[in-house]
RNA sequence: GGAGAAGUACCCAAGUGGCUGAAGGGGCUCCCCUGCUAAGGGAGUAGGUCGUUAUGCGGCGCGAGGGUUCGAAUCCCUCCUUCUCCGCCA
């Protein structure tokens, strides 16, 4: 949500900015009218809410002097007839004005390369060298169904298509992903570690910006306002929602495994095989809430940390700064992590990590003092993957498949998986 | 799920319609006393937000949202949270 008088007195400038995101942004052109009208019907009303408040005294007086006030309560009834009449009208305002606000998308950063689509990101850095088969690779579904550690089939059966069983060595392959990688945050980065509901409110969500304009892109719960978050970013994010931190308290870092659920509305056909789009997936996901002047370095660090699992795990992989058109509805700056996935001959997306500046704080309240007596700020969010973990499995397979059809897991992961070296074929 | 109780400022807490636009404590800040510490004495201590071309004035604020009333922390309704007992349950 962008504020209210910086819009005000930036109309035309913000609008421009945005221009760049290629939204639709007729809803916009009603802002000024709003804005105008509502500061005048508080204006009406405040006067009227003085007056009434100082009659009442004058009543309260002439009551215990035992004298007549008849005329000057007939006065304010009428008085408090039209407060309320002014104050619907208030009302009603306020909410168009308010659910404009909250479908304005955030102001791309100046360092945000500006560009329609995905092909106008521009590579910042690559990592790694990509391997070269002496043998013909299977995609991961292949690999992972011939080694029997995934089951599509039986999942479909259970519950319905993008969703997987992870089997035997398979689901402990999974679950040792996620614990090197929270491990390893925790540890050497110094985050703290969180697990959040994975049902959340209609208030969180509107916090982080997925409502009200991507309901459809979440599971809700029937006969719940509840839903099944899309991404720890949400709990995590909220976990202060409404609050004043001390400056003592700040930079907050938190780690977070998570299941993450999302409907995938709009990307039927898209990767429907494999682990790459599921509707149900795990993922480490780091939250930071920073002192505003400090965030475009903390972006910096906090896609460095999440580049640093795809390092130990020697996968291959380049870093993306999204253009305006591509960054999405909350961010200001976004980076993705895209990692080599051999089959798609092609980088694939891990990790995402952006600066949302306050555009989320003001949502949620998010707010820090700099010392006892200054005045609240909002403070800036960001948030990375650190790494999504069924992508992680899919580039796992297949980067480390042998010609065997055996997988050789990666050395950091081999303390979490009983020490083994490999996995192989049935 | 059933029955009950409660939510007041940093904390505890008084307060059933109008000098409460929030008593009193604790804590915190400052001052006095004091060789130091302790004890004692005094003063201060809503914050936030919104409106207003404004070193000022005003609106809102007692869990949230409505309602009654000239006037609500106080009366009514709905909701949320916490606690106790019972039931059920991993």
């Amino acid at each position: 949500m962008l504020d209210l008088k910086y819009l005000r007195q930036n109309y035309q400038e913000v609008k421009e900015k945005l221009q760049h995101r290629g939204e639709d942004l007729t809803d916009l052109d009603h802002f000024e009218e709003w804005d105008q009208k509502r500061r005048q019907y508080i204006q009406e009303s405040e006067e009227l809410k003085a007056r009434r408040n100082e009659v009442s005294k004058e009543i309260s007086v002439l009551k215990k002097e035992k004298k007549d006030a008849d005329h000057l309560i007939k006065e304010m009834r009428e008085v408090g007839d039209r407060i309320k009449e002014i104050d619907e009208q208030l009302k009603s305002v306020e909410e168009k004005l308010n659910e404009l606000l909250l479908s304005i998308p955030n102001i791309p950063h100046e360092s945000t390369p500006i560009g329609e689509s995905e092909d106008d990101n521009i590579e910042v850095r690559k990592w790694g060298d990509v391997r070269q088969f002496n043998f013909e690779e299977k995609p991961h579904w292949d690999v992972a169904t011939d080694l029997g550690i995934l089951d599509f089939e039986r999942a479909s059966k259970v519950t319905g298509s993008r969703f997987v069983f992870y089997k035997g060595i398979g689901a402990r392959l999974e679950r040792a992903l996620i614990n090197f990688m929270m491990d390893y945050q925790v540890d050497e980065h110094g985050y703290e570690e969180m697990m959040p509901p994975q049902i959340v409110n209609r208030d969180s969500l509107t916090g982080t910006g997925q409502l009200p304009k991507f309901a459809e892109d979440v599971f809700k719960l029937e006969d719940w306002d509840y839903f099944l978050i899309p991404t720890a970013e949400v709990p995590v994010t909220n976990y202060h929602r409404d609050e004043i931190l001390t400056a003592d308290d700040m930079p907050k870092k938190f780690a977070a495994y998570s299941a993450n659920f999302r409907s995938e509305a709009g990307s039927a056909g898209r990767d429907t095989r494999g682990l790459i789009r599921q509707h149900q997936f795990n993922k480490i996901e780091l939250v930071h809430l920073a002192i505003p002047e400090e965030s475009y370095d903390t972006l910096e660090e906090l896609t460095g940390h999440a580049e640093k699992i795809l390092q130990l795990l020697k996968l291959p992989y380049r870093v993306m700064s999204m253009c305006t058109g591509d960054l999405g509805f909350t961010a200001a700056k976004k980076y993705d992590i895209e990692v080599w996935i051999p089959s798609n001959n092609t980088y694939r997306e891990i990790s995402s990590c952006s600066n949302f500046e306050d555009f989320q704080a003001r949502r949620a309240g998010l707010r820090f003092r700099r010392d006892p007596n200054s005045k609240p700020e909002f403070v800036h969010t960001l948030n990375g993957s650190g790494l999504a973990v069924g992508r992680t499995v899919a580039a796992i397979l297949e980067n480390y498949q042998e010609a065997d059809g055996s997988l050789t897991i990666p050395e950091v992961l081999r303390p979490y998986m009983g020490n083994r070296e490999r996995i192989e074929p049935k």
